[in-house]
DNA sequence: GAACAGTGTTAGCGCTCGCTAACCTGCGGC
DNA sequence: GCCGCAGGTTAGCGAGCGCTAACACTGTTC
């Protein structure tokens, strides 16, 4: 029962906020940010176009919320795995379990971060960005701690490419959820050995 | 002197039409699709806005134009390589190195290969499709040679799983050039090796 | 040297989009 | 039983978009 349990639960009866950000990030995910209208998002919730501005100030502010709140509970996420005790592999065994489990649970949010960034307001792309880079710190350390002999940028670099490497599951439907999770793990981790 | 040199030639006294793709594309990869304008488009290259149906149809033509050549460069050097005599390792190493100098040289068109094929006409949409089918066929050809105790939907998904690996490279500006290419080499073919 | 093709310009049409205004309805609190 | 608020509705605004129309300039062709 972790203090932050999913960034965005699917619908039901969860606070409407919620219901809408959910609903929002499968169509921008699917058509881009400008290619989605206000009106479409209200009708994938059953409401009708400017009631949403009953529960958000903009469109912008639906995109800023929903990035931050992606970028947050990796940050957070990863920092619990990476302060657990235990050796430095076991550690990055952790981190990259988590980030497959998230990239496995919400492939639309994966997509909305890695495409929309440009889109946020200059302050909201800011705070994202910091979240962002503690989160890659957070991998770059357990990734020099499991293997001394890289240097920093090779490190990062690495982080960047395991990254893409997890977050293809948008486009990686073929095997069922678990089988795929386990290869994506072993993918990762064989990559990151073979970094030397 | 291959037959195809490379999809887009940046600029210079290249055809008008490609020098006008290649600075659409750095701005669809930054802004999306629907985040550039046709103006903005013009203003890249000198001229204004409308001058460009000069030389399209229109801005939908331009991402058609500009996708279909993407994935026709990549589906045409990746059978050349795949065809290449030696054995599966080797081919396997020529096929990373390929996409890897393709990724390094074109991070932009990596971009919008990745994030615009839902803003295709359905024609073109279903052109592009085909041709990257066909090229991640190729590619689960050449894993199934190499690892042969992998099933189709495993190689598959490992193929994808690389792809975005590889793909990390607009992300991924810290290293020099072949430094990163090295790097990102050896971390591809150790996913690959680690699938079992 | 007139015709013309190629490539640029500006003005402006029609549509869509984000957002606001104004109004309506149901429900919990006193 | 009235009030007020939360959360919906429709109408419509102003801006920006893709694209067309009409015109201008240049260089080549015969």
């Amino acid at each position: 029962m972790p203090a932050n349990p999913t960034p965005l639960v699917n619908g039901e009866k969860a606070n409407r906020r919620e219901q809408i950000l959910s609903a929002a990030a499968e169509l921008f995910a699917h058509h881009g940010f400008h290619g989605v209208g206000i009106d479409d998002i209200g009708a994938a919730v059953g409401i009708s176009g400017p009631a949403l501005y009953r529960h958000f100030r903009s469109k912008d502010a639906m995109l800023g919320e929903m990035l931050n709140s992606i970028s947050r509970y990796l940050l957070e996420g990863g920092t619990r795995w990476a302060s657990r005790p235990g050796d430095a592999d076991d550690t990055l065994a952790g981190l990259v379990a988590f980030h497959v489990g998230f990239a496995l649970a919400h492939p639309s949010l994966i997509t909305v971060q890695e495409r929309n960034l440009a889109n946020l307001t200059d302050a909201d792309r800011k705070q994202v960005r910091a979240l962002q880079r503690q989160y890659v710190e957070v991998w770059v350390r357990a990734i020099r701690e499991a293997l001394p002999e890289l240097g920093e940028l090779q490190a990062r670099s690495a982080a960047h490419a395991v990254f893409g490497l997890i977050n293809s599951t948008p486009y990686n439907r073929h095997l069922g959820d678990s089988e795929l999770a386990e290869l994506l793990s072993r993918l990762a981790l064989g990559a990151l050995r073979a970094a030397r």
